[in-house]
DNA sequence: TTCCTATGTTGATAGTGTCAACATAGGACC
DNA sequence: GGTCCTATGTTGACACTATCAACATAGGAA
């Protein structure tokens, strides 16, 4: 017998549930991510899971810590790629709103009403506020090179995930067009940003 | 018999119905609200709301719109009590806040997951392009009076939607802490709130 | 007065999460 | 090297949910 499957008495059942919560929630949404499927997929008896998730919503808070993760390595990709701390930051967002639009049930999953309280699943409140810091760091830089007013880094960075998170969503729930933009959701998260960081600009009015 | 009540038999148990979700939303969270909940809670058999919704997420529409319609009012109301255009812009963003702040359960009934496709649910789409709307009515009217960037309406009004909602979301689920910000949650709303206007201003620098 | 439809009821089915009792494999310890 | 002991998983039950089909009935229409 491999020894890389159907070892489940040695521990990786964990991973194994929470890859078989992913495919649930990819394939079916948010709705289709529960313990009994996720046993079910493994190929588990339906009370296994109980073991390493005590509850269905630690089950979901695995998975959506997952969802973070992954978002946390978007956004560390875009900065990375930039060349400049001024177009990180752009970059970060845009690529905020790309992981929605990419991953539109992952990105429901980050705000899953049953995980609305995350002090009871430090996994996924750890798992947040990396990507959270990802974002507020490359506040930071661009606040270090003079790009961004001397405010608050913490106000600024939570002014900027506000704004990318509101309009991803809005996005990703096909609300444009309802609301009364007809284009691109690419060009208005492009107008959306724009209006992000003329707003968190150093000095009043640079000269153009 | 009175007639106001147990009368169910003339078209208000929909009504009666909604009124036990909001009750239940109110006391038990966004989990809680269910049509076997809602039907016990007005004393009718388990089927029953089957007749006014065909299926559960019908019923939590319902309910949703609800939410959204008290969203509109709260939203009005900053309005009407702003003295200029400017001002009541900004009440509105304020009012966004204090809503989400005062009814948690109920904004979050506005993003259930469940509900993202809204193009199912007809009258819940209404009910939300029409907050949507005393918003952007609100930017429409500061542009007039040249507080706002002569951009397009309907772009710069998603931003400060997105805006607003994302750090409601943010406040609601108190992760302000988490995220490095130790403030009043009302100071933040500030913050945000300065940011955003500063980045919807019309020139590029007035003179302070 | 006689239907007919709108509105609820009853009962059954399938799915869910959670708990308690039981089985067992593998390591710990003497 | 043999004996427990614990971690891990199974089985079965219970309560709850949504949904459907079959049935009852009240009130208006013809």
């Amino acid at each position: 017998m491999p020894v890389t499957e159907r070892a489940y008495h040695h521990g990786n059942l964990r991973e194994a549930l929470v890859d078989a919560g992913l495919r649930l929630l990819d394939e079916g949404g948010v709705e289709a991510v529960g313990i009994r499927s996720a046993a079910r997929l493994v190929g588990v008896s339906h009370a296994a899971p109980a073991r390493c998730f005590p509850t269905a919503t630690s089950f979901l808070a695995a998975v959506a810590a997952v969802g973070y993760g992954r978002l946390a390595a978007a956004l560390t990709e875009a900065v990375d790629a930039a060349e400049d701390t001024l177009s990180a930051f752009r970059a970060v967002g845009l690529a905020y709103v790309g992981f929605a639009r990419r991953e539109p049930n992952t990105f429901r999953m980050l705000t899953h009403p049953s995980l609305a309280d995350k002090s009871r699943h430090p996994d996924l409140l750890e798992a947040s506020n990396r990507a959270f810091d990802v974002l507020r760091e490359a506040v930071l830089r661009a606040q270090d090179d003079g790009h961004v007013a001397p405010a608050s880094p913490a106000a600024l960075a939570l002014t900027a995930w506000s704004t990318v998170h509101g309009i991803s969503a809005l996005i990703v729930d096909d609300q444009l067009a309802a609301k009364g933009y007809t284009g691109d959701p690419d060009d208005l998260a492009d107008e959306v940003l724009a209006t992000l960081f003329l707003g968190m600009r150093p000095v009043p009015g640079p000269p153009a």
